[in-house]
DNA sequence: GTATCATTTCTATACTTCACGAAATATAGG
DNA sequence: CCTATATTTCGTGAAGTATAGAAATGATAC
């Protein structure tokens, strides 16, 4: 897969709303500090895809639809996902968000001391 | 349209290869320097809706595909298109960029002097 | 092995999007 | 006003996507 195939895979998995808020929730969650409060080593590693369903849905089930989406922001590789006994459990891709960032960020070119694209 | 509404609008948008194409010579092409070189007013704006259709599709006519994922753009609040005479003009819109960079490059929380989200 | 839990895959349905050509709209110039 | 130019809107068909329930898979526990 080229850059701009794998930019655009990016964008449009993020370009919906339930992926944007499992991503949101991947983001916040996936705290290591957790592990010095209750000694659950499953939380450095980050929430299961149940624990995704029960935050997106609200409901305590599990969810085939969050599983697709789950399968998208995977494919399009903002997201990992591994399994951890009978749980899969799910975190973001540092790499990839730095990869958007920095296409984002970057500044066109700069020419006799002008920045262009202002 | 609340934030995460706008955030997924804007993802979106960017999420189809065409208007990734479109977008990325907005952001080359809208330099100001231009204006030094050649005296055309409307390079220091940006190029036409016809120099992006040439652009992108090669062809050398007006394409509505292309008029399509111009609007898009715009609902998304990624790009300003503008009336100058007979042309109407793009510019990519910056501060709908900075949005999107303070969303993805925002950090987790940091508790301890561990930073979360790693 | 059998039961159970967690998750994915399959299948169907409703909906959205892309691309293209034709028609419509808007502006400028004579 | 008429014509040319530039761009958008409309209509259509093909393709893609979201969602949900049912069935299947994989891993653990007894």
């Amino acid at each position: 897969m080229n850059e701009t195939a794998s930019l655009t895979a990016m964008f449009k998995a993020l370009g919906d709303p339930t992926r944007l808020l499992i991503f949101d929730f991947l983001r916040s969650c996936c705290c290591p500090v957790a592990v010095y409060d209750n000694g659950d080593v499953r939380q450095i590693i980050g929430p299961t895809v149940g624990e995704v369903c029960c935050h997106v849905t609200g409901a305590d089930q599990i969810n085939s639809t969050i599983s697709h989406h789950l399968k998208e922001l995977r494919l399009a590789g903002l997201i990992t996902v591994e399994r951890r006994g009978k749980n899969m459990v799910c975190r973001v891709n540092r790499e990839a968000m730095t990869t958007l960032v920095s296409y984002l960020a970057k500044d066109g070119m700069e020419v006799d001391g002008i920045q262009c694209c202002q």
